[in-house]
RNA sequence: GCGGGCGUCGCCAAGUGGUUAAGGCAGCGGCUUGUGGCGCCGCUAUUCGGGGGUUCGAAUCCCCUCGCUCGCCCCA
């Protein structure tokens, strides 16, 4: 065979597929709107260098997993492995980075070079929400609630929120520098990974899966103590109001999450019943990455959820369509013309009408119809046409006791009438 | 980038060295040109991911390669 083929780590959805999909995203996007969330949309593509600054040149993000090329003006551009960096970048360029109170989402591809396994793809999409030119406590737990309802209006069980704090600048680098120091004295004790993270991305060897590296560690200096009292206090008031909201959460102080632009909250939502890529959402503060990027202080936080991930935990309830409601049996040149009036007609009401166009035998397209599980069924054949009118009846499973109607093509009042009793009736309730 | 598993029709699969590669589902055609659930009949892989080798003979053995998949790393 050497037919084409997809390229790794991407996926075709396929229609049957694309109802739960349909499915999730009509839950999310009715969620955001009630919380008075507005859509941006970013371009997927763009400047490389972007991301090199906004999520850092030492995260593992950037370094080894984007997907870079050069256009045709030599230009080195990246397809985006994130959002946020994107979000940032449009609200500076278009000078309302400063506008106070910003509540945005996106939902969209996104692109990592990795190596494809359940729940992970090179291109997968993801919901990101970001509250723009908030500071407040308040907006911290606003968004972690935010993100935990949408993920259990979707349905999703076995849910575990981990938060954690990283301080303000101050604290961080007060960290990061006895850290540093430390970790170079014992640098001897760490594995090779964490070993070249010490200059590149230090705070990371806190989040490392290596247990030996864990355990010395263990006697490392704690960034908790290097928190201000401000960084402490606003920690302190966040778990507070999560309790009283009845949001059940962990402290995960090894928290850092991979991106540099974090400061003060970090959170990440998993399920236990995903396996091993059990994140499901990730976010936090991000108060300087707007600054850092050029535009004036603004203070934001946000998260990201992944649909993919999202997809394989919701339910079969999510995976129902909607059956055809009417199907058109049609045969002649009279029929022909007068079917595809009827189903323009039809399709006025709220109705899923199929036209049939093979033009085969009538007995061909009411096995169609039947396959379809169509609700009811309209014939016009050339008899019919020629007098104008059509039959209808109901095409279920008690077929032999549904009896047919004919119909003159012009008496909408009789036609809207069998609509309304026989297919609107329970869907208007 | 590193490990493990797997690759026979659109899907699920049997076959593990002998001359025709089961079967099921789906699809198509017919029995039944204008009325559907069932049933019956027929059709649908010169070929077993690709290439090379061993052999009189390979889907079956060997080598290489590609792909898929799961895991590590990291993340959504």
């Amino acid at each position: 065979m050497n037919n084409f083929k997809n390229l790794r780590g991407t996926v075709d959805l396929l229609p049957d597929q694309l109802i739960k999909w349909q499915n999730v995203e009509k839950i999310i996007i009715e969620q955001l709107i009630r919380s008075s969330v507005k859509e941006i949309r970013t371009p997927i593509l763009e400047m490389t260098e972007l991301f090199m600054r906004g999520i850092g040149e030492g995260t593992d993000v950037v370094s080894k997993e984007m997907y870079t090329f050069l256009d045709k003006g030599e230009r080195s551009c990246a397809l985006r492995p994130e959002g946020t960096a994107s979000v940032a970048r449009a609200l500076i360029q278009n000078g309302i980075s400063t506008k106070p109170f910003q509540k945005l989402w996106y939902m969209g591809p996104m692109f990592r070079y990795e190596r494809p396994q359940a729940g992970r793809q090179r291109q997968f999409h993801q919901l990101g929400v970001e509250f723009v030119g908030y500071k407040s406590v308040r907006s911290d737990i606003e968004i972690i609630t935010l993100a935990w309802d949408i993920l259990e209006k979707l349905g999703i069980k076995e849910l575990n929120l981990e938060i954690n704090t990283l301080g303000n600048n101050v604290d961080r680098s007060n960290f990061q520098k006895a850290f540093v120091k430390w970790l170079e004295v014992n640098k001897n004790f760490l594995d090779l990974d964490s070993q070249k993270r010490i200059n590149k991305n230090p705070l990371r060897i806190l989040d490392t899966k290596n247990v030996q590296t864990k355990k010395v560690l263990d006697d490392a200096p704690r960034l908790f103590d290097f928190l201000s009292t401000e960084s402490l206090e606003r920690y302190l008031i966040i778990k507070e109001k999560l309790k009283l909201l009845k949001i059940p959460f962990i402290e995960n102080k090894n928290l850092v999450r991979g991106l540099d632009y974090y400061t003060h909250t970090a959170f990440e939502i998993t399920s236990g019943s995903l396996g091993s890529q059990a994140t499901v959402c990730g976010g936090g503060r991000y108060d300087n990455l707007i600054s850092q990027m050029g535009g004036t202080e603004t203070p934001a936080i946000g998260f990201a959820i992944g649909l993919e991930r999202i997809i394989l935990l919701s339910g079969k309830e999510l995976e129902e369509s909607r059956d055809t409601d009417i199907y058109i049996v049609n045969k002649g040149i009279h029929a022909e013309i007068l079917a595809m009036e009827l189903s323009r007609k039809l399709r006025n009401y709220d109705l899923i009408v199929e036209l049939d166009l093979s033009g085969t035998s009538f007995s061909k397209q009411f096995k169609k119809a039947n396959k379809l599980k169509s609700k009811s069924i309209i014939v016009i054949g050339d008899d019919e046409a020629l007098k104008n009118e059509f039959v209808i009846r109901l095409f279920n499973n008690e077929y032999s006791k549904n009896k047919e109607e004919t119909i003159s093509i012009k008496d909408n009042i009789k036609l809207e009438k069998w609509v309304q009793s026989n297919l609107l009736l329970d869907k208007n309730l």
